[in-house]
DNA sequence: ATCGATGCAAAAGTTTTGCATATAC
DNA sequence: GTATATGCAAAACTTTTGCATCGAT
C-alpha cells in the first residue's frame, strides 16, 4: 500500500477552503465521506462508502444521493479520483497521495498498486508529442494475480 | 487513426471458428455487431451499436439484449475490448488491430490513439515483477487537446 | 429435430432529480 | 434570515434475466 503524503488535517483544511471559496457549506456528511475515503485507503463504490459510514456511525443521517453528490464534488476538486473496473460502476479512491497506477486481477478483483518512474516520464513525453496538456492519466494492467494463478493452475 | 492489421474477412473467419468450437451459432445479428464495430473504427456504447445497426439496416430484427450478449462474447474472445470514459458506461472498440492507447480530451471528448513501445515493454516488466499474468492493459492520458487549448486560451 | 439464439418485457441495479425540510452561515 | 444541503422517494438510465418463439445446424 502506498503511503499518504498529506495528513488528514491538511486534507480537511483544503476541503474546507474549497467549500468556502465556492460558497458551499461544510456539513457533517461531507466531512464523513472525505474521512472514510482518506482513512480506508482503497477503492470504493458510492454504495461501499454509504455502507461504511452507516456501519461506523449508525446514528448519522445519510442518504445515498448525498454520497453521489459529494463524490462528484470531490472528484471535480481532484481530492478523489475514480476508476472503472470490469462491468460494475466506478470506484473512488483518495487522490492526493503520491500518484500510482493499478494492477487489476480479473479473477478475484484484487487491486495492487504500483509506481513506475519510467512510465510517468514516458507519459509526459507522449502528451508533449501530441500537443496535449496532460492533467492526469490512468494506467491499468489487467490480468491474473499470483494467488489466482495458483488456485486455477492456469 | 491506427490502421487495421486484419482484413474483415479474416476477422469474420476467426469469429466463425470461435463460434463453432464453442458450439455456438453463427447468426445475422452476431455478424452485424462484429461488422459495425470493425468498420466504424471508434468507441461505442452498447446502445450506440444498437442504434447504428438499426439505422444501417432498418429491417433487421434486433434487441438490445442481443447486443449486450454479443459484446460480452466478443470481449471474452478478445475480438473487442472495452474501456470506460468519464461517467457513462463502457465503450467497446475493435480489439484485434495493433495495440494502442488513448489520449482523451476532457473538454471536447476527442480521443486520439498512440502506440508507444517503451510503455508496452515497461508494462510487461511491471507485470512480471508483481507476478501478474498480464492479459491486457489500459492506459489513458487525460488532458486538453491542442484545439481546445487554442480555443480557451488556457 | 434439436439446441442454442433471439426479442420482448420484466426485473435488477445504478445514478440522478424534485421537493419539502433541515442546517450552515 | 437566507441560501444551500439533505433525505427521501420517484424517475431515469443501464444492464441482466426469464421465457416463448425462431432459426442455425
Amino acid at each position: 500500500m502506498i503511503s499518504q503524503t498529506l495528513k488528514y488535517e491538511e486534507v480537511l483544511d483544503r476541503f474546507k477552503k474549497l467549500l468556502k471559496s465556492n460558497n458551499l457549506k461544510y456539513t457533517k456528511q461531507r466531512e464523513l465521506i472525505l474521512e472514510i475515503i482518506y482513512k480506508n485507503h482503497g477503492h470504493f463504490t458510492p454504495e461501499d462508502i454509504y455502507n461504511l459510514i452507516k456501519k461506523s456511525y449508525p446514528n448519522i443521517q445519510l442518504g445515498i444521493a448525498t454520497v453521489y453528490r459529494t463524490l462528484t464534488l470531490l472528484e471535480e476538486a481532484n481530492i478523489v479520483t475514480s476508476i472503472s473496473f470490469g462491468t460494475k460502476g466506478k470506484k473512488y479512491e483518495f487522490g492526493l497521495g503520491e500518484h500510482h497506477d493499478h494492477l487489476v486481477c480479473v479473477v478475484c478483483g484484487a487491486i495492487e498498486e504500483f509506481i513506475d518512474e519510467t512510465i510517468e516520464r514516458q507519459q509526459e513525453f507522449i502528451a508533449k508529442k501530441h500537443n496535449f496538456k496532460m492533467t492526469s492519466h490512468i494506467m491499468k494492467i489487467i490480468g491474473v494475480c499470483k494467488d489466482c494463478q495458483l488456485k486455477k493452475g492456469s
